[in-house]
DNA sequence: TTTAATCAATACCAAATTGGTATTGATTGG
DNA sequence: CCAATCAATACCAATTTGGTATTGATTAAA
């Protein structure tokens, strides 16, 4: 299910330090210090953008984090998806599960594709675009008026 | 925050059901039989439809419920918003809560924008798009198409 | 006016999820 | 060897969600 949790924000607070210092490792109490966030829970947002590849650990003494990407290669959906998992709106646009509605199963379909779309305006933003207002502000217009365009189109 | 529960699926079936036989009336029974939900499920989900007011209701006997505007003019995100409230991907990004993150905290804004984009694409679905695959297709090659000019554009 | 059908409101509960913290173990540089 | 650091897990309270049941209000019709 598309959702996104505190953690999922917190991830975007660490990332936006971890590009701030670019290629500068930093520990988790570093991290923790800068954002605000309390060292437990640093540890939490760590594990999940370690594990999806877009911050390097170091372990052992002198080590840490640094960010694995340049902040314009790190979408949102990359973000969102190392804490939510595979992002799929409903029960019925997951890969193994079956619709216990066989009448109106036909809807599944809809809501995978509307996932999609989703999933692909999440992707489109990147971490420097979020950083950069402007830049961000831009696409965001940009994006509502092609879809304004679109929608009278299709009435 | 954007997530869709078991509820907006079963809102979104009951709705196609109501569309389906126009403005003929149709008791809880009669909506879960043709969705195979079960009949106390149906009465919560026609609770949120109802007071959404997506869905006409007429008390007592002989009553029953049928749909109060045309499909082409209830939209994803109405449906949605009748299950899951209003919608902000975080708790930053909602009317009422203030962010505790204090350094990082301009993220919010970011999240706001992001949150508006999806709003903006589910509102610009309709039960009726939901409904007629092709239309729905279409659109959403439209978007897509559209979405990856908008990215060159700001690389 | 009584009755049966029907929606409304609410309350309840078990299960899952989430946010947050703590503990113990593995790794690494000096 | 040791201190610093990340990794893995386990834990818990609080909330949310899905699902059901109960009681009350409304209405058409007999």
């Amino acid at each position: 299910m598309l959702r996104i949790g505190k953690l999922t924000d917190y991830g975007l607070v660490v990332l936006n330090q971890l590009a701030l210092v670019g290629s500068v490792k930093q520990s988790t109490d570093d991290i923790a210090h800068a954002t605000g966030l309390s060292v437990a829970t640093v540890r939490k947002v760590m594990k999940a953008i370690v594990d999806a590849g877009l911050v390097i650990a170091q372990r052992g003494s002198k080590g840490g984090y640094r960010i694995a990407l340049a902040p314009s290669q790190i979408s949102v959906l990359d973000v969102v998806q190392a804490f939510e998992g595979p992002i799929s709106l409903t029960e019925c646009s997951a890969d193994d599960s079956r619709c216990e509605i066989i009448d109106s199963c036909s809807l599944a379909s809809n809501w995978t594709g509307i996932n999609d779309l989703l999933l692909r305006v999440l992707e489109g933003i990147t971490l420097d675009d979020i950083r950069n207002p402007d830049v961000q502000d831009k696409l965001h217009r940009d994006i509502v008026d092609q879809f304004q365009r679109i929608q009278l189109v299709n009435l």
